[in-house]
DNA sequence: ATCTGTGCAAAATCTTTGCATTAGC
DNA sequence: GCTAATGCAAAGATTTTGCACAGAT
């Protein structure tokens, strides 16, 4: 399961400043297993730092996003979920409906995106949804 | 540009009971051209149905939504955007990031994904980014 | 010692909901 | 006339921000 010794914050935050906060915040991501709000980050977080406040993880969640250690990938009842994704480069991520666990898929986009009516393709948002292999029984 | 003397409710709203409101806010959706948000299609449906509530927006939006007329395409500064997209099937979206402006464009999406760790694919969003003609200038 | 991050609470959005009234069928 | 839609305002929820203080470099 990695090396949960080392300090992830680096990782998760560039050179910004460490803080045991920021430390429990970003392992917790890491380690979260699917995708998670803000709120869920509080309370996993909450384990090994009591006493965060949800401003704190709010700000780690965009200094982490800012740093691409974690990315939106859409929405659950109004509040915007998150995941971490230790895979490099360019791919999109599969989201359980079952249980919100997520996993990577590779990119099978064409970008040259036939009728699209004269628009010069950038970039591409996709998510796939469906049911992982605990949820399928 | 279609006929717009027609009553659009109809087709928004399914078989609802039709309102002045409703006709306005469907025909501002038809007819807003991109991408656009509840306070958007409030002042674009106020200049035929004046004194609407931001309330009936929302209610409308998500009759229109559960219609299929308009579908979510993203969020803009914590609000959701919308579309209306004439098109019939299964297709995605190409949104200009200069303008806002929408096309349709085909789906592309391999939904075999491989690589998605024994998951079964039910569903999929793609969103395409990219520059309309006008903002390619 | 400086400057960034924190925590609390208040504020700012966006969105939903109650309730009396209006209007479609 | 019955029922659904409206409008206003209040409530809910998520996210952001101000400010004083603690902590990292």
């Amino acid at each position: 399961m990695g090396d949960s010794t080392t300090t992830i914050g680096r990782v998760a935050f560039g050179d910004a400043r460490l803080s045991a906060q920021r430390e429990a915040i970003a392992r917790a991501a890491r380690d979260y297993g699917s995708a998670f709000s803000a709120e869920d980050l509080l309370e996993a977080s909450a384990r090994t730092a009591p006493g965060v406040g949800i401003a704190t993880v709010y700000r780690a969640v965009s200094a982490m996003e800012a740093a691409g250690f974690i990315e939106p990938v859409g929405t659950r009842s109004g509040a915007t979920l998150y995941i971490h994704c230790p895979h490099e480069g360019h791919h999109h991520h599969v989201v359980c409906t079952g249980c919100g666990a997520v996993a990577a898929a590779e990119c099978s986009v064409v970008d040259s995106a036939k009728g699209a009516d004269g628009f010069i393709i950038t970039d591409h948002d996709l998510t796939l949804y469906g049911l992982c292999p605990r949820c399928q029984r």
